[in-house]
DNA sequence: CGGGAACTGTCAGCGAGGTGACACCATCGG
DNA sequence: CCGATGGTGTCACCTCGCTGACAGTTCCCG
């Protein structure tokens, strides 16, 4: 069964190359990427257990990894290629707290705390995700303080953030607040610039906007030379001037 | 050394009451306010380890923990009485991203990543803490597994705060903000009723909006029976009403 | 008890951003 | 190849909160 979802996962993000090995490769490659491995080094046979309780799961775009209504099946997500939207419909209109991009966790606090999340999460397009049962994840944790360690300093990497995405909001200027935004969220491309594949709606959902607004502010970067407006895409052109207006 | 220090900590907190095992009473109670005692219990051993470690501290009114400038001592302050003001000086005025109360923990995030945190800490009014060395911050972690997994609940707690800060604050009017702000940040009275002691010029920073924006509508608030507005002071009337202005 | 510092209360004018609506365009499935 | 879906570009109107200023009040320390 494990397999059979394996070569699945794996059809999207690099077709045709499933060995046996797979597993401690994702293993290896969530060591490498979940939280940070100066003061957190993990021993081979940490990377072992991880290997052997992954579950590789795919998901279609619009698909929900829960959701205020589903309630769908608990645990932790590790998000390997594509998007993850994590909304709210608070008030009027919804509110993106953020977006998860390959890499990135989640799931795991619900289970620290023992209380359900207040957002919902859908994929945005294709999604290849590691997943990680409720009683594997606290078995891990209660037999591996390497990792127990290292996840530790994953949640602190998200607390920071969070914080500084606060700083970054309050109280100011529209175009200061995008920037911001941009700069953040931006995939980095090999050719050098980046890009923010991000619907405009999804953009001024997590700046708490009106799209309209949003859509002024861009056209303003994109007049300007700072950024080149695409179908659902953000390409990021000069990069210094986004970081001055970001702290204009 | 550490004796002399610990009787000037408690002359404030409690004056006449230093015995012994005050350094015990204090590990425990650490263990009783930081994270969430469920799924990770500490042991005796735990606890008398974080006993021999804890230093009392003890802040007046005004001073730093830590600053942009000042880049005082590192290590971990767990408050134990007083609160304490973390703020940034991005752009125009200045913004609160947060205060600490008793129970609350701050520094534990920079020595986990390695880098400095983006805003400084003061203390508000006078303010007795414990502190934790960065050698003996990592030394508890490295031997006491179940003191890392508790920290890890702690850290998760202060994540899901953020998280429903920024979602209390995205594209929400003003009343709703405030009233979801005065709704976290009360102290419960023994008397029924919170109080938030804080000036209105903070309460503004928090919500990083102007002071005259915020006072008009803690003025509505009062004509309308929901609040008592005091000196330095906003005393919580009707707090149903409040958490239906929050939910508007 | 008196003076300075900090906090609160309030106002008129202005600009940023929300609202709702509508035309146009990319993308994808049939 | 065509139509449905969903994303983008833009507009006129209007509300909300900012700006800067000033007067009154409370607190605290000498």
């Amino acid at each position: 069964m494990r397999l059979s979802r394996w070569s699945e996962a794996l059809r999207t993000a690099r077709a045709g190359s499933v060995t046996a090995d797979a597993p401690v490769r994702d293993a290896a490659w969530v060591a490498r990427c979940v939280g940070r491995g100066t003061n957190a080094p993990l021993a081979p046979a940490d990377v072992a257990a991880l290997a052997a309780t992954l579950q590789p799961v795919e998901l279609a775009a619009g698909q929900p990894l829960f959701g205020a209504s589903t309630r769908s099946e608990p645990g932790v997500w590790i998000i390997r290629s594509g998007h993850v939207e994590l909304s709210v419909t608070a008030g009027r209109n919804p509110v993106v707290v953020g977006v998860l991009r390959p890499g990135d966790v989640e799931g795991d606090i619900p289970l620290l705390l023992g209380l359900a999340l207040p957002y919902a999460a859908r994929a945005v397009d294709a999604v290849t995700c590691l997943h990680l049962r409720p009683a594997d994840f606290e078995d891990l944790l209660a037999r591996h303080p390497a990792i127990a360690r290292r996840w530790l300093s994953s949640v602190a990497q998200r607390l920071a953030a969070s914080h500084e995405r606060l700083i970054a909001l309050l109280g100011r200027p529209l175009p200061a607040q995008l920037a911001g935004l941009l700069l953040d969220e931006a995939d980095h491309d090999p050719d050098g610039g980046g890009v923010v594949r991000l619907p405009q709606r999804t953009l001024a959902a997590m700046l708490g906007v009106a799209r309209p607004s949003l859509n002024k502010i861009l056209k303003d970067f994109e007049r300007n030379g700072h950024v080149e407006v695409g179908y659902s895409a953000v390409r990021l052109i000069d990069v210094g001037a986004l970081q001055r207006i970001r702290s204009a």
